[in-house]
DNA sequence: TTTTTTTGGTATCGCTCCGATACTATACCA
DNA sequence: TGGTATAGTATCGGAGCGATACCAAAAAAA
């Protein structure tokens, strides 16, 4: 059967495209663009590997000169703040601004979301989200693009006690909740399937 | 477990993404963006009740406006044609032309997608079809948005034998390949998920 | 019927995303 | 130490997109 995989990017699409709605309505009353709102949760979820204008511009999917003029727009309206980072001079690191956090609280874009989502169970939601990973991996093997995912989703990941998480790929210690969030080096295990 | 839903929420969004990029890619050979490579995809698989800028408009979630422009470069390149509605003179219907057909058949834009599906059951597909579908209905009718679907999966839908498919909002008779396209009027079943 | 309102679609304008290119500064390498 | 690669910025042009105004046909109202 051919055609199921055709239907479910039907509808991946228009799901993103009806978001991508939301997202300019929410962003509206900012002046913000869809693209700010993305780019304002992927900051609210990315750990401290991966705050980069290059890391964004890659999960964005789009390239680096496009997104140095969005957040040029996100730092004039105070959204964001941008720092050096002290080892490597060239790379600018991003973290949302009091403001930043107060506006995703406040407008929630994803809210329409999570109404849209409230009967699903959390079982079905997750099966979901490792069979759209699996797809995504895949593709992003075939197109060489960066494997973003989840920090506890990946080989690198270790957990050493209760309370002492670990990173093999940069060789350091992570805090709790820091291996939730999305990491761009991400190395995803073998994908184990509910059913 | 508030945070589930915005897990599936960032694959989507990010799976979208990359198909954005491409559709971009597939379309630049022949110098259509992104929104027309989705628009013929839309027209190849839309039933002969939803053909019109309107319906298209509102699957893509842009304005009527903004439709029609691309629309006319489509026409402009020869990929789709527009002809009058018989009955209602304001509306337009459209269809792929030969050339539209041969385009997607040739460049097949979803073939990275399927290439990245492969290995996905088709049990697998289907349940996550059947999981999004509720959350896209759900949303639909919090933004009053159209509610597009597949016609088989619509409670007007009657098969009445073997060969004989029926609309009963419509009020005609449906041919097997077109009980399975999407239409804009519908009114999906109470979903049955099958875990 | 005639008039009014609603609806489907088009045309035009301005804004802003977005890719492409060129450029700077830092880091890495031989 | 000089050459290359990389992270980010600046600038330009093309094009999507929403908003508005407009037209024609249908539907509703009077």
């Amino acid at each position: 059967m051919l055609k199921n995989p055709i239907v479910l990017l039907d509808i991946v699409d228009r799901l993103a495209n009806v978001m991508r709605g939301e997202f300019r309505r929410v962003g509206g009353e900012e002046g913000l663009q869809p693209v700010h709102i993305q780019a304002l949760l992927f900051l609210q979820q990315v750990n401290r590997f991966s705050n980069t204008p290059q890391a964004l511009a890659e999960y964005l999917n789009v390239t680096k000169g496009t997104i140095s003029q969005s957040l040029l727009l996100l730092d004039r309206h105070g959204l964001i703040e941008r720092y050096q980072d002290d080892i490597d001079k060239r790379v600018v690191r991003l973290r949302l601004s009091p403001l930043g956090e107060a506006f995703l609280d406040e407008s929630n874009p994803a809210s329409l979301w999570q109404s849209g989502a409230r009967e699903i169970s959390a079982h079905r939601i997750r099966y979901c989200v490792t069979v759209l990973r699996a797809i995504l991996f895949e593709i992003q093997n075939l197109t060489g693009g960066t494997p973003f995912g989840v920090c506890n989703n990946c080989i690198y990941y270790q957990r050493k006690s209760q309370r002492i998480h670990h990173c093999a790929w940069f060789g350091e210690r992570l805090s709790g909740p820091e291996t939730r969030k999305i990491c761009r080096d991400q190395a995803p295990k073998s994908s184990s399937l509910t059913t």
